[in-house]
DNA sequence: GTCTATATCGTGATAGAC
DNA sequence: GTCTATCACGATATAGAC
């Protein structure tokens, strides 16, 4: 039963999730100036017309594509939860999962990417930044809330750094580095960012 | 003597010279795929054809408005010829140095916002990641070169990140933060992935 | 529900007048 | 050296047939 009849009675659904498949790959793979309604459509097997059709604009069928397929607010609040002293690995663990997981990485990388240059994108990832990375993460700091933003914001700062070196420019020997191995580096990295500075680490 | 009359005798580097200041300030702003050769000829106030005549296609006017006005191999003599353990400072504030200048930033932000989605862009920041950073930092440590290459690549990840959130995402507090508290906070972290993390500060 | 056809626009690039 | 005019292309988006 590989054939498709016009009108097929399943009522629709079959084809919207390819769309939508489609449309997080290219948005992922090329960012949202270069990703076309066309090559969404290509990709997804269907017409270009039938994008338009359930999604509405290129905008809409974005926002669509790169809104998250899992709760990450339950692995943040396992991330934040947990002992302090634990936060900095488990925030390396959890950012890195996201992006070794093609499934999660591809609304993230078309996030990013489409954040350099597109205001609404920018917005987007500012907007997730600040509510399910800053502001968590600040409240489970014992110090005012403007010193655990930024405290947040520079540990942050380092995954994010690793991010655009290790998935989208693809700068060597990090981007074939095991994720142990990372997280064995960042977690005291971040971690110390958490604790207010690596300043102790001269011993005094 | 502001009136210019046709086939002015100064035989010409003057429109062409802000067609390359009209061309950074576009790439900077929107990216490669955003910006346009009409968008910068209106900002330079001339024809979108004396562009072409000028610098050739789209790609050639790119490569033209990110060469790197001034010589950054001689600021980065500076920190990586000095004291050891003043690498990470000395990093921090060259690079900070870099990104709060306008003129330095525009170059620097055009390749990085294009470097999200084109690939040309995304080799040219790979390249000089690798030629201007990681090869001579990774010589000035005593370490077998792949260790300390993935050791250069975390520290300009961290100095990577901030770029992203400060100056492209607009994050706060990070983005209205003084650049010399920021050298507080990074340079001891930076510092630490030179000196191979930050795992001393538990002071075991 | 799906696709054909097309309207409308903006792009990069070129040829050639002055 | 500078600009007018235009080509060829691909984009988003819509109208409407089936």
């Amino acid at each position: 039963m590989t054939a498709r009849g016009p009108g097929r009675p399943t009522g629709g659904g079959d084809r919207r999730a390819d769309i939508l498949a489609a449309a997080r790959a290219e948005f992922a793979a090329n960012g949202f100036d270069r990703a076309t309604i066309r090559g969404i459509a290509r990709s997804a097997g269907v017409d270009a017309a039938l994008v338009h059709h359930y999604f509405g604009t290129k905008q809409e069928i974005f926002a669509a594509a790169v809104e998250f397929p899992f709760d990450i607010a339950t692995g943040l609040q396992t991330v934040f939860g947990g002992a302090p002293d634990g936060i900095g690995e488990r925030l390396v663990r959890f950012f890195l999962g996201v992006w070794e997981n093609p499934d999660s990485r591809r609304p993230v990388l078309a996030v990013l990417r489409s954040a350099m240059s597109q205001e609404q994108a920018a917005a987007m990832l500012r907007e997730f930044v600040t509510a399910a990375l800053l502001t968590p993460g600040a409240a489970s700091l014992d110090v005012p809330t403007e010193e655990g933003r930024l405290r947040m914001e520079l540990a942050v700062s380092q995954l994010m750094g690793v991010a655009v070196l290790r998935y989208v420019i693809g700068v060597q020997p990090l981007a074939s580095t095991t994720v142990e191995e990372l997280v064995t580096r960042l977690a005291p990295v971040v971690q110390a960012h958490f604790d207010g500075g690596c300043k102790g680490v001269a011993g005094g």
